[in-house]
Formats: C-alpha cells, structure tokens, sequence
DNA sequence: TACTTAAAAGAAAATCATTCTCTTTTAAAA
DNA sequence: TTTTAAAAGAGAATGATTTTCTTTTAAGTA
C-alpha cells in the first residue's frame, strides 16, 4: 500500500484516522459502495458515523482524490483515482473489474461527431464475469 | 411522432394517457430526468402524481421500453429505448446528447482481457459542448 | 512540548428521493 | 354494457444524503 498520508496532505486535505481507513478500504477493494465502506470502517472505528463517510467521500471526490463509478442496476461505488480505465460488472453477482482500454480512436470520433471538446470518458460494460458463467 | 399506442400494446403495457404522455415528452426532447418530467407532464394533466412518473418509468424500464441513463455529475435521465449507442455530456449546461459509436472493437478487446461476456455497453463522454465553448 | 484554531468527527435532525399502501378510476377484454 | 385487473392519485413510509450543532482533533506556531 501506498503513502497516502503524505498524498492526502499535499492535496491539503486534513489526514485524519477515519479518512486513512477510506482510503486503506479502497486500496484493498478498489470498488465500494458507501454502505460496504461503512460497514467495512466500523470494525476499526465502532463510533464512526455515517455522515462522516458521506462527508469525507465528498471531500476526496472534490480534490480528484476518490472517483465515482456509476454501476447500471446498483448503487455507486467508489475508487481511487489512478491511471484512467474502464469498467466491466457482472450482471449476476454484482462484481465490478477494471479494465485497460484504449479509447482514444472512439473519443476521437465522438469529438468530430458532436463537436464536444472531450475532458473525460466513463464507459461500463456489464455482463456475466468468468465465475459465474461456469456455474 | 410514431405510433407509441401500438408499441406499448405490443409489450403488453396498458395504454393510459398519463404513460403516453410521457413517452411523447421523451420524443420531443430525449433525456430527461424524472423531476423534468414530471414538470412537464404537469401542464397536461396537472393531477398527475410524482408517484406515477415514477411507477411508470420503472415499468417501462423493465419492459426495455425506456432506458436510464447515469450521467456523472447529475441526476439519471431517461430515453426512449432506440438503436444502442453512447453519450456526450457537457460539463457547463448539462446538456446530453447521443453520438452513434462503433464499439465492437473496444468491447471485443474487453471480453479477451477480462473474460467477461460482454452484453451491454454504456459509454459517457463529459466536456464542453459548442455552445459553451463560444461563450 | 504546550497553545491555538480551523477542520473534521459524531449524533441527531432535516431534507430530498423513491417506494409503498390504499382507495378510486379506467383501459380493455368478454 | 359489464367485468376486472391494472393504473392513477394522494399521502404515508422508507431510504439516502445532507445539514446543523457540539465536541474533538490535526497540525501549525510560539
């Protein structure tokens, strides 16, 4: 895992404990709902509030810090930002994945379609995932 | 305008003049949230419940008669279940748009790196669209 | 290391979004 | 026409998220 106290820091964003638990959670599960982080911190931190979780998840989202990923049929979940990547969920068990893709000829045509000068692209794919096709 | 009486009969959805009436709106201006729906659907039929907007967008949901769309940075907006294709977003108006994409080669290369079986595809493009950008 | 202070945590209330329940109305089939 | 299951409408209930207010704390400064 990372140095992200230092990370934090420079985005002048006050390192507290329940804000490092986030962001450990999101390192080690890379897509979680609000409820799941909740859930997740409250073995660490019983008192934390859920308010607490809502607020510092705004506050990373606000500094490019933490991203929103827009899941079709559930709730949002959350990640770190990193390099940019896209998305595949499977439609029976609820999973998300990354995936590198290289959309550079699609953003390309959307960009001389439209007319849209292109800052950021989001693209799901949903589908069955490898362990649930073989069950 | 087509003939939506006959589509929605066909997918065996009661034709009431408060559901057709919001399939027209969404003829007439292709995404729409609910809250502007609802707005719009006033002026018609004033009584109509919020309720109903939402009872009926789910049940055509289901009937893959109208599709959500899940825009970054704004509430979801609806459209009319049409040939698939992908969205530009501006950043400035909120402002949504289609743009026709071929994305069997990007999905193609999905399916190999993550083994997924890929059935559905959203991609959303956020920026700045022409007319923001002039002024 | 102790002080200071602005930011954050926590708890509860408030707000906003969505669904549910129940009664009345109505589309559509007999 | 009559019948009936589905839908509309109204309001209450539920769920999600934000706000408010008080207490605590991170982190800079003496």
């Amino acid at each position: 895992m990372q140095n992200y106290e230092n990370i934090l820091r420079e985005s002048n964003i006050k390192v507290t404990p329940q804000r490092l638990a986030i962001v450990e959670e999101l390192d080690g599960h890379v897509h979680m709902s609000i409820d799941e982080l909740y859930e997740a911190i409250k073995k660490k931190f019983p008192s934390i509030s859920l308010a607490t979780v809502y607020k510092n998840i705004n506050a990373m989202m606000e500094k490019d810090f933490i991203l929103e990923v827009k899941v079709p049929g559930q709730k949002s979940k959350y990640e770190l930002a990193k390099a940019p990547h896209s998305h595949v969920v499977c439609q029976k068990c609820g999973k998300v994945e990354d995936v590198m893709l290289d959309l550079e000829n699609v953003t390309q045509k959307a960009a001389n379609l439209s007319h849209y000068e292109i800052v950021d692209k989001a693209l799901i794919l949903s589908g069955v995932c490898p362990e649930c096709k073989a069950s």
